[in-house]
DNA sequence: AGTCACCTGATT
DNA sequence: AATCAGGTGACT
């Protein structure tokens, strides 16, 4: 369900909360179908008795840098939380929970059970990310880089901007938004695109993104957490099938590609 | 390149 | 009861 800004606003929510530098004193996997296909025995003792050394976002996995050449990551998938709490709040499907020192609790909470967590050592989690795209948010990320990828590759836009392999971190609904900020059709084939569509589409990137890791920080201190921002950042398209456009007022679409659906304006977007 | 499986809660 | 869900990897 998160895509990059609520993972982003995961992350920093947990530095805020000085994850950074605490201590694992032990660990409790409650379902261990979550860190499949470790056990759950030696997934509790990779952790355990390590400090928790730095928190950073890669694609849409939460990476755990730990003591002594191990990395914990973290994927969310549709339902997943992180977060740390006193341990006196109790809430529903939690899956994994370890114990931190100054008596902080970090729980992995999923309902529909799709998350994953894994802990690797470092060159070991490298390979396991090897197949991932560029960040969107990075330097490296210019037009020309998008520009080349998307020469080699007859995906649909949409499907396209959501895979990993190429760029990471758009889910379902902002390459829907960024595709509409950018007029671009989603089934748009994508070396079949002009030079001003890659330039648009590069810059839709980036500004949805920045604002919506905006957006969804502000939203992150409520009980919702993450999810809550649906209410604050305002979509164009996403979820508005039959309802007017902002831009032109006609009816937005709703298609359907790969199994899942895809908002657009026909007339906004060629 | 498209479909399905992984799971379960919320909504229609 | 049926459909949908902001993800991803495996499979046909």
């Amino acid at each position: 369900m998160p895509e990059l800004p609520e993972v982003q606003a995961v992350v920093h929510g947990l530095v805020e909360d000085g994850i950074e530098c605490a201590r694992i004193r032990s660990v409790t996997v409650r379902r261990a179908s979550s860190v499949n296909p470790q056990l759950a025995e030696e997934f509790s003792a990779a952790c355990k008795g390590r400090t928790i050394v730095s928190a950073e976002r890669r694609a849409k996995n939460i990476m755990l840098h730990l003591s002594r050449d191990r990395v914990l990551r973290v994927h969310l998938r549709m339902t997943g939380d992180l977060r740390i709490g006193t341990g006196e709040e109790n809430p529903p499907f939690v899956r994994v929970e370890w114990q931190l020192s100054a008596g902080h609790v970090l729980r992995f909470v999923d309902s529909r059970n799709l998350g994953h967590l894994q802990v690797r050592s470092e060159a070991d989690m490298a390979k396991t990310l090897g197949h991932l795209g560029i960040e969107p948010l990075s330097r490296a990320f210019t037009a020309a880089r998008l520009a080349d990828l998307a020469h080699n590759s007859r995906l649909p836009a949409k499907l396209f901007l959501m895979d990993q392999t190429k760029v990471v971190g758009l889910g379902n609904i902002y390459a829907a938004e960024v595709l509409f900020r950018a007029g671009v059709a989603p089934t748009r084939a994508m070396n079949a695109l002009e030079a001003d569509e890659i330039a648009r589409l590069h810059h839709a990137i980036r500004q949805v993104l920045r604002g919506a890791v905006q957006s969804v920080y502000k939203a992150y201190r409520t009980p919702a957490g993450y999810r809550n921002h649906r209410d604050d950042f305002s979509r164009m398209v996403y979820g508005r099938a039959g309802e007017p456009c902002q831009a032109c007022g006609s009816s937005i679409d709703r298609i359907r590609q790969a199994g899942r659906s895809t908002y657009f304006c026909s007339s906004c977007q060629r």
